[in-house]
DNA sequence: ACCGTAGTACGATGCTTATCGTACGAGTCG
DNA sequence: CGACTCGTACGATAAGCATCGTACTACGGT
């Protein structure tokens, strides 16, 4: 039984804390080049992305997997809309915490991807 | 004697090519307590530092192991001197391949060292 | 030649992670 | 309601990784 009345997208994902969130977590959920790929096109977006539009060459399962690596690490955060799950950018307290941090991922990602022939 | 240049006899160790080293391993490389630990201290000084210089909290077996990582992610460079060996970060290939990475990580880990209160 | 120091190689172990499949829940629309 | 879509939960599996201990090599000094 739904423990609560259910109030369209009260469905709630625990997140972590600006204060909780560790570099060496955040390194780690970006060392994943799928989850990198994801967080590239997050920020190339710079919307909201529903967790199905992205085309992975993996199961449903394992994309919710990387998708709450990501959550948890700090990197992302993620809203109930309806059926589908919305995926944002923490860039500000990315930004706030280790200032350039994620800008320099993202250029490196950018210019590995150009190196390697149109990533 | 000699002490000068060229004591770096016979054992060579495999480097990446900077063509090689990839932006995820690094980032791999980077994600772990004692290896940023040994990143930060490498780039801290600025010099060659000996393995043992290091007094990480496991064994010599485990430490060989974290050196090897780095290395093969091509974040250092490790040159046999005499009994030691010595280790230094590539900090001019990873500038190169990466523009401001490295910084950006470094100055995030002392960030966050300090707002965690190392002392 | 010997010994001590620095580090390696190898095998084992236990933990973490990436992956899948299937069964299920939550929400939308006809 | 019923069908459909999006995503979750759980269990299983296989691979990876951090760690250790022991046995070993390489080098330098005495």
């Amino acid at each position: 039984m739904t423990t609560e009345a259910a109030n369209s997208s009260t469905r709630v994902l625990p997140h972590p804390e600006p204060s909780e969130i560790r570099l060496e977590a955040v390194l780690h959920a970006l060392s994943d080049p799928l989850r990198l790929q994801v967080v590239r096109e997050l920020a190339a977006d710079g919307h909201e992305l529903s967790c199905s539009h992205f085309d992975l060459p993996v199961t449903k399962s394992t994309t919710t997997h990387h998708f709450r690596v990501l959550r948890e690490a700090g990197v992302i955060r993620q809203i109930y809309r309806g059926t589908a799950k919305m995926n944002v950018l923490r860039g500000d307290d990315l930004g706030d915490l280790f200032p350039g941090l994620l800008d320099s991922v993202l250029a490196a990602a950018a210019r590995q991807a150009a190196r390697l022939g149109t990533g």
